[in-house]
DNA sequence: ACCCATGATGGAATCGTTTCCATGAAGCGC
DNA sequence: GCGCTTCATGGAAACGATTCCATCATGGGT
C-alpha cells in the first residue's frame, strides 16, 4: 500500500529522477525519454506528492478560504466562486468557517500559516489586529463581500476608501478588496422606497454593516431618523429580536431595508407575528437575492449581489497576486423588484 | 520575509533540532530546557510547518470534503458540522464542489491524493468505479447523506443493506457511511398523508434517490402509480420543469412528496403558476427543513435530516478510523407539521 | 570504587520533490 | 581535426520536520 514515488518511476523507465521531474514538468528532454517516462508514469499510476513538492518550493499551492458561516446561502454562492475559480486553475482550497468570531478567525490563520498556505480569500471578521501577523508572514489576502470596519466611520473617509478602491492604496494596509456595491445599492432601494411615498424608512442591520448603514443615512438624507436604524448580533434570535423590538416601539415605519438575508427572514416572521402585512402596512426590501425571496407570499423585493461573483473574483485576485499587483473590485448591485414594496398606505 | 523554522529555534536556544522537537511534541526533556525552549519558541512566533511533518511522518493531517453543491443548504449545514469537528481535533479541511457530476468528482479525488489527504468525507456522485482508485490508495473514506446507487434497487438488497448499517460489511466494499433514515421519514410522511385521506400521492425526486423511492413505494403498497414518481436532473430547471409537468399531467394527484428542497421550492412555484392552492387543492411535503420553508405561505410541513450531525458524526468516524474501526450510522428524520397539508378535498 | 541503568541530548537519516551543477556526447564552423 | 556551443542527463543538495541511535553524564547499587 506504498505510494509510487519519482524514484519507482526513474527505477522502472531506467533513468534519473531529475529526468522524470523535468519531463513532468514540460522540461526540456529528448522525445524518446520523455515518451518512456510518461509511459512509465502512467502505467504506475503516478501521482507527484504535493507534499514533497511544496516543501521544496517553499510555496503551498492552494488557497485558504475563511468566511463566517456556510450555512448562509450568501457565503455559500461565495464559496462556490471561490472553488469554481481553484479548480479551474488546478488549486485545492482550505475552508475554514469563522461564526463570526474574530478569535476563531485568528485560530483559523494560524492553522493556514502552519499549513504554509500563503494565499487566502477572506470574508472578515476581525480588524487589522486579527489580520496583522497573517500579512507579516507575506501571506496574500483578498478580502471578499466584506471589509474590516474603520476605526472611523465618517463620510469623508469612506469617500477616501472608494477613492482607494480605483487603485490608490487601501487604509488596511493595501489589501485588496472585491465588494459589492453597496453604496449604490442601498441607494437604489432607499430612493425606490421613497418614490413610493415612504418617509418612515428603517434599517435593519447586522455586523459590519458600517459602509451599508452610512450609505443608508446618506441616501435617506434629512429623513433619517437615528431610532430607525438598529443593530442586531450574528444570531437568528437575535435578528428576530431587534426586528419584533423595531416594530413594536415605531408603529409608524412604514418601510423597512433589512441588511442581510437572515434579517430580511427576521424581518418576515416578526412582522406576520405582529399582524404587519406585507406590503399594505409595511414595505420590505431585503438585502441579498435568495432562492426562497421568490416563494415568499408576496415575493421579496431584494437588492441582488452577485455573490459567486465575488468569490470567483476574489480567487483570481489572489491567484494572480504576483503577477500583476491586484487592484481592488467593486461590482454592481441589482434591485430586484418583486411585491414586498407598496405604496405608503 | 523567511519563516522561521526549528533549526533557528535550536540555534538561538542553544539547543539541537531534535530537542526542540521533543519539547514541542511532549518527548521528555530537563525542565530547564524545555521551559528556555518554549520560551524561545514563543518569542520567535515560531509555527511547526506541517510541511515538514506530513512528508516525514507520511500522513497529511487534514481532511478532504466533497459534495455537490455548497449552495444548497442541506450541504451548507452538512459542511459546518464536519468543519466543527475538524476544528475540534485542529484539522484542516479541503473542500471540493463536484456539481453533482461524477467526473468532477473523480477529478477531485485526484486531487486530494495529490495532496496526500487519506481522509475523506463525501456526498458521492459518482459510484464504485469513480470511488475505487481512493479505496485502493489506502484512504479512509466516509459516505455522508447520500450512498452510491445500488446496481439493483430490489427490496431485499435494500433490507440487507439496512442490515449490513448494524455492523455487517457494507455492499459497497465495506465504506463507512453516515445516513439519515429516511426510510422511516418517508414512510412517515406517507403515512401522515394518507391519515389526511390521500390516495394518489406523488414523488418528486432527483438523483440519488434510490433508497427514498424504495421507501415511497413500500410505505404507499398498493397505492403506488409509477406514473406518480417523477424524477428530475439536477438543476433548478429541470426541478421544475418536472414538477410542472406532473402537476399538468395529473391533476388528479391531491397530495405531493417532494424529495429535496429545491424539488420542494420547484413544487411551490409550479403549484403558484397553475392555480394550484397548497393546502387546499396540493398538500405538499419536502425533504428537509431550510429556513425559509417556515416563511412560506402556508410554513411548508417537512422531514428535517439532521444535517450538521450528518456532518459531524461522518467526520467523527473518518477522525477515529484507524483507532476503531468505523461503523455506518443511521441518524433519526423528524417530520414537522406546519402548514402545508389538507385533508384531501 | 566500579558498573550498569537511566535519562537528556545532538547528529544524521529520512520523507518526495525540484533544481543546481557537472559530465558527456554530439553537432558545427573554421 | 579541433574547439566551441548546445543539449540531454544523472547525482546530489535542499526544503522542514520527526525519529532512530549513539553519546555522555549522573546516580545508585554492590
Amino acid at each position: 500500500m506504498k505510494r509510487t514515488t519519482i524514484k519507482d518511476v526513474a527505477e522502472a523507465a531506467g533513468v534519473g529522477v531529475a529526468t522524470v521531474s523535468r519531463v513532468l514538468s514540460g522540461g526540456s528532454a529528448s522525445p524518446e525519454t520523455r515518451e518512456r517516462v510518461l509511459a512509465v508514469a502512467a502505467h504506475l499510476d503516478y501521482r507527484p506528492s504535493a507534499l514533497g513538492r511544496n516543501l521544496r518550493q517553499q510555496r503551498t499551492g492552494g488557497i485558504g478560504l475563511l468566511l463566517p458561516d456556510l450555512t448562509d446561502p450568501l457565503y455559500g454562492r461565495l464559496a462556490e466562486g471561490v472553488l469554481a475559480c481553484a479548480r479551474s486553475a488546478g488549486e485545492p482550497v482550505l475552508v475554514g468557517s469563522t461564526g463570526g468570531d474574530p478569535e476563531q478567525e485568528s485560530e483559523l490563520i494560524g492553522m493556514l500559516l502552519e499549513q504554509s498556505v500563503d494565499k487566502v480569500v477572506a470574508v472578515p471578521s476581525g480588524d487589522a489586529d486579527t489580520w496583522g501577523p497573517a500579512l507579516r508572514t507575506g501571506m496574500t489576502v483578498v478580502f471578499a463581500g466584506e471589509r474590516p470596519d474603520e476605526p472611523t466611520e465618517e463620510p469623508v473617509d469612506d469617500l477616501l476608501l472608494l477613492d482607494g478602491l480605483r487603485g490608490r492604496p487601501r487604509v488596511e494596509g493595501g489589501i485588496p478588496t472585491v465588494l459589492a456595491d453597496d453604496r449604490s445599492g442601498v441607494r437604489t432601494a432607499v430612493q425606490y422606497l421613497k418614490g413610493l411615498g415612504h418617509r418612515r424608512i428603517a434599517y435593519l442591520g447586522g455586523p459590519g454593516h458600517a459602509r451599508r448603514v452610512s450609505a443608508f443615512r446618506e441616501a435617506l438624507g434629512p429623513l433619517v431618523d437615528d431610532e430607525l436604524v438598529v443593530f442586531a448580533g450574528g444570531s437568528r434570535d437575535a435578528a428576530y429580536a431587534a426586528a419584533s423590538g423595531l416594530f413594536q416601539s415605531r408603529p409608524d415605519l412604514t418601510a423597512v431595508l433589512a441588511g442581510g438575508n437572515q434579517l430580511g427572514e427576521a424581518a418576515v416572521l416578526a412582522a406576520r407575528e405582529l399582524d404587519l402585512r406585507i406590503p399594505r402596512d409595511l414595505s420590505l426590501v431585503m438585502y441579498d437575492d435568495v432562492p426562497w425571496a421568490e416563494l415568499c407570499s408576496p415575493p421579496l423585493t431584494v437588492i441582488a449581489q452577485p455573490a459567486q461573483d465575488l468569490g470567483y473574483r476574489a480567487a483570481e485576485l489572489v491567484l494572480r497576486a504576483g503577477i500583476r499587483r491586484p487592484r481592488s473590485v467593486l461590482l454592481p448591485t441589482e434591485l430586484i423588484v418583486r411585491g414586498s414594496c407598496g405604496p405608503r398606505r
